[in-house]
RNA sequence: GGCCCCGUCGUCUAGUGGCCUAGGACGCCGCCCUCUCAAGGCGGUAGCGCCGGUUCGAAUCCGGUCGGGGCUACCA
């Protein structure tokens, strides 16, 4: 590792354990980078597993998306998937027979019991005991007898698996939120392995971190209400030999969206890829998904990985739920852009010119030479002007077409005047004079014709040769552009727009 | 309904009893700069849910209340 970690390595480990079920949301993706900063600020490890346990819904797509997503991001891991490690396999559909085993030894401990109600008939004795019948599993098959389970078994059926409860309060201290107490009672005895034999996320989860060693259990806020089940869980794991450490328990804020519910999965918003799509840059999203629930300090917002692995303590997260703000998100973006080299930020352009169809590559490398210059002398031009990449084809594409085939705007035609062509004839006769075409002498020049000359303000003057140029009524600066253009080919434009009034 | 969590500007937050007539950021509004748009500079807008209590003193501690949210599956 070559991360600046604030203290030697340490025993904590972990972990970040999607379901590989649709695309990656931005609160999962909170999640993993809070407990990969943890890691690195501790020195610890971080382990990166997959809990696919639910065939109806994983998907062998989503689970390259949740690779994908963690590489671009620069979330690296120390052990899991792909890159192996002490308790492979990290993927639990490949952890089945540990399961299985695990699950007869906690039947065996008496840890865990056979349980034959369906629930239809939990429901039906809830209601003629006069109980809620929303009340859950109500115990009736705690104690029974060898012959009651046969009896069970003769009439077809096969048991599922359930934890017996304690009967006294779970009390534990989140991480985030300090002691937490669930009232003996408030939580049912719940099923871990389905009657086909099937375990469930109950089940796997725990015993995963008790075999991987998790010493930190850094999740969403929507799983706190199962905690009390995984501590009860856990403690009969320590008891059986399977587990050694309990592990701190520190709960996220939710990610909210509009309205302050959760962030649907449904909400744009929530798709970590359409956002890179867009434009977003790791550094910036990365950055703004660490505000939601963090701060660095009192007066800073904008700061990158490494300074957020220097000073990121899970004992600081705030509990309140934050919701996502796209256009926070997109200022502190367009801050990282601001913030990247020259160079750099021409390179990360290439790919959405190449969407756009505008350039053939899409590394800067890749590029034909003419068009690497063309976007190393352009990109410094838009740096600032940019708050998602990809608006780099609309503020950059008239420099990759032809002069016959730059599209003037509508937007950008209807806003010129009626001086419009005497402002280019006056343009065209200038500029073709003149020896040096640089920035400062196409402006000393066109201010003296046109400004001077026709006596018209500079922003109403210079408006018609930007929508000649470029086709648009937002551009970068005139000058410049026409100077990365060139003399023959700006003059070109503007006689065509000069020639379509 | 039950259990649990949360409650500082519109939003994200700083704040851990006096430094707070509550700080920063995004947004929004003005002004400056200016070839467009940005960036940058300057200024402004707006908040401790409520009620009690503890204390010389409370955004900070306690209780209650109200409000919001999550969970309540043989999903994860």
């Amino acid at each position: 590792m070559t991360h600046a970690s604030t203290s030697a390595a340490s025993a904590v480990r972990v972990r970040f354990c999607p379901s590989p079920t649709g695309t990656p949301h931005v609160g999962l993706i909170r999640t993993a980078l809070f407990n990969w900063a943890y890691a690195r600020h501790v020195g610890g490890t971080f382990v990166f597993r997959i809990e696919d346990t639910d065939a109806a819904r994983d998907s062998e797509e989503s689970y390259a998306q949740l690779l994908d997503a963690l590489r671009w991001l620069g979330l690296d891991w120390d052990e899991g998937v792909e890159v192996g490690g002490p308790h492979e396999p990290y993927r639990q559909s490949q952890r089945m027979d540990l399961y299985a085993e695990v699950a007869h030894k906690l039947l065996e401990a008496g840890h865990a019991y056979e349980s034959f109600s369906t629930p239809e008939e939990i429901e039906a004795r809830h209601r003629a005991a006069g109980r809620d019948p929303k009340l859950g599993y109500d115990g009736f098959d705690r104690d029974l007898t060898d012959e009651q389970k046969a009896a069970f078994r003769a009439e077809g059926r096969e048991p599922v698996l359930r934890v017996r409860m304690p009967s006294e309060d779970i009390t534990f201290t989140d991480l985030v939120r300090g002691e937490i107490t669930f009232k003996a009672g408030s939580v049912p005895d719940f099923v871990i392995v389905r009657a086909n034999g099937a375990p469930l996320y109950t089940l796997v989860n725990p015993v995963d971190d008790a075999l991987m060693g998790i010493t930190h259990v850094l999740r969403g806020e929507d799983l706190l209400s199962s905690t009390p089940r995984q501590i009860a869980l856990y403690r009969a794991l320590l008891e059986i030999g399977v587990a050694e450490v309990m592990p701190q328990f520190g709960h996220l804020p939710t990610v909210t969206g509009e309205g302050n519910k959760k962030l649907s999965k449904r909400a744009p918003e929530s798709n970590l890829f359409l956002h890179r799509e867009r434009g977003f840059i790791p550094e910036g999203l990365l950055n703004y998904l660490a505000l939601l629930g963090w701060s660095i300090s009192p007066d800073n917002d904008i700061f990158g990985r490494e300074e957020m692995v220097q000073a990121f303590d899970i004992s600081d997260v705030n509990p309140n739920p934050a919701r996502f703000d796209l256009k926070k998100a997109e200022a502190i973006n367009a801050a990282h852009l601001r913030l990247l080299t020259a160079a750099d930020f021409a390179g990360r352009l290439v790919p959405y010119l190449k969407d756009a169809g505008l350039v053939a590559a899409d590394t800067l490398d890749g590029l034909a030479p003419e068009h690497q210059e063309l976007l190393s002398a352009a990109a410094p031009l838009v740096q600032e002007r940019m708050t998602l990449l990809g608006e780099a084809p609309g503020m950059l594409g008239f420099l990759f077409v032809a002069d016959d085939a730059v599209v003037v705007e509508d937007e950008a035609r209807s806003a010129l005047r009626d001086e419009a062509p005497q402002v280019l004839d006056a343009a065209i006769e200038v500029l073709d004079g003149l020896q040096d075409f640089s920035p400062e002498a196409q402006q000393e020049a066109l201010k003296a014709a046109l400004v001077e000359g026709l006596g018209i303000k500079a922003r109403f003057a210079f408006a018609p040769l930007r929508t000649a140029v470029t086709g648009r009524r937002v551009s970068p600066p005139l000058f410049e552009s026409m100077e990365i253009l060139g003399k023959d080919s700006s003059l070109a434009r503007l006689r065509a727009l000069r020639a379509s009034l």
